[in-house]
DNA sequence: CATAATGCCTGAATGAAATTCGGCAACAAT
DNA sequence: ATTGTTGCCGAATTTCATTCAGGCATTATG
């Protein structure tokens, strides 16, 4: 009998096993999602209709979430940057702090190991916007403070990179039981 | 004779503003980068040669950046994610610092107001590969102390927003000049 | 008020790309 | 050795991106 994890996480189906093939598709997807199947394929040394196979089995088995325009925020309005950190009476995926999400401003939420509970990641058109939210931050219930670092400049902003970055590579057991 | 700003984020052409039928572009074209322009053109009210027109000057505008595939960080071998504040001896884009951008941990670095110098989001395979990354941060000249903030859960986690959220509408002067 | 110019839209036509299909080679299991 | 499976390629079909020629509203101008 299996014992069912049941995450809360998404979780990728691990039906396959990403191998290096993938990851050049991935990483030149990260890089540009128009390619067309036929560029795609010459660049990682595949037919079109193969790499056309491929990212539909990324697409469902979840490693590709999906496509996206990537939009400059400051063209749109948002042209402050802040990272709040709150602190919550309590712990977990309640349903008042998750109310959170609703604001639009919020595009990140992670809870945190740490000297605070919760971690958000905002955009706001000015201060003014970002005084706003907080007010809001502080009506809902559970939250007790916060503390915001307002970005001046972003020296750096991409997407998850597909590559595996084992620079250190984790030790292993090498004991042999006797 | 005017004035050149130079600017070191990268600005947006403000050739033409954006109104709200490029917002509607945008928000669908965030959410899913490979609704044709048939369909787009049917969700916002337009035809296809005319979404396409206003999408071309989109992305020749710099609002949008790129299309790119959003993938999942776990599925690729990035399991833990993190939020290291950085505190430096200087201040500024030196040399030094953005060398920190070359580790492919690094997704973004932000230079914050508050009790730190920079903000750093990172993700590596586990706890074992964050020591090696803070490891190479102090390496680096300039970096005299890391504080890491590890993500236990991930609530939310979305690219940007094309809606303007002002909630609190921004006072604007109602002053008259006589 | 009339007129011309501008910008933006609609609908068709062309060319390219996505998607599907059948067949072949490599590999694993029986 | 044989059989089944997996992954790849080349060709065919259908869909879509892209361009072009008009039509309508708005605005500037005489």
């Amino acid at each position: 009998m299996t014992i069912k994890t049941d995450d809360v996480q998404p979780k990728p189906s691990a039906d396959h096993a990403i191998d290096g093939m993938d990851r050049k598709i991935l990483g030149a997807l990260i890089e540009d999602a128009t390619l067309s199947y036929a560029d795609l394929g010459k660049r990682v040394g595949l037919s079109a209709p193969a790499v056309h196979e491929r990212v539909k089995r990324l697409k469902r088995s979840g490693v590709i979430r999906r496509m996206a325009a990537l939009v400059d925020p400051r063209a749109v309005g948002k042209t402050l940057l802040a990272f709040v950190h709150v602190d919550t009476t309590g712990w977990g995926k309640t349903p008042e702090l998750m109310a959170i999400s609703e604001h639009p401003e919020v595009e990140e939420i992670h809870s945190v190991a740490g000297d605070t509970c919760m971690l958000l990641k905002v955009r706001t058109t000015d201060t003014h916007a970002l005084e706003g939210l907080l007010a809001r931050l502080y009506a809902t219930p559970g939250v007790v403070a916060t503390r915001s670092y307002v970005a001046l400049s972003t020296y750096l902003e991409r997407p998850a990179q597909a590559g595996v970055t084992e620079v250190w590579p984790t030790p292993r057991a090498r004991v042999r039981v006797v």
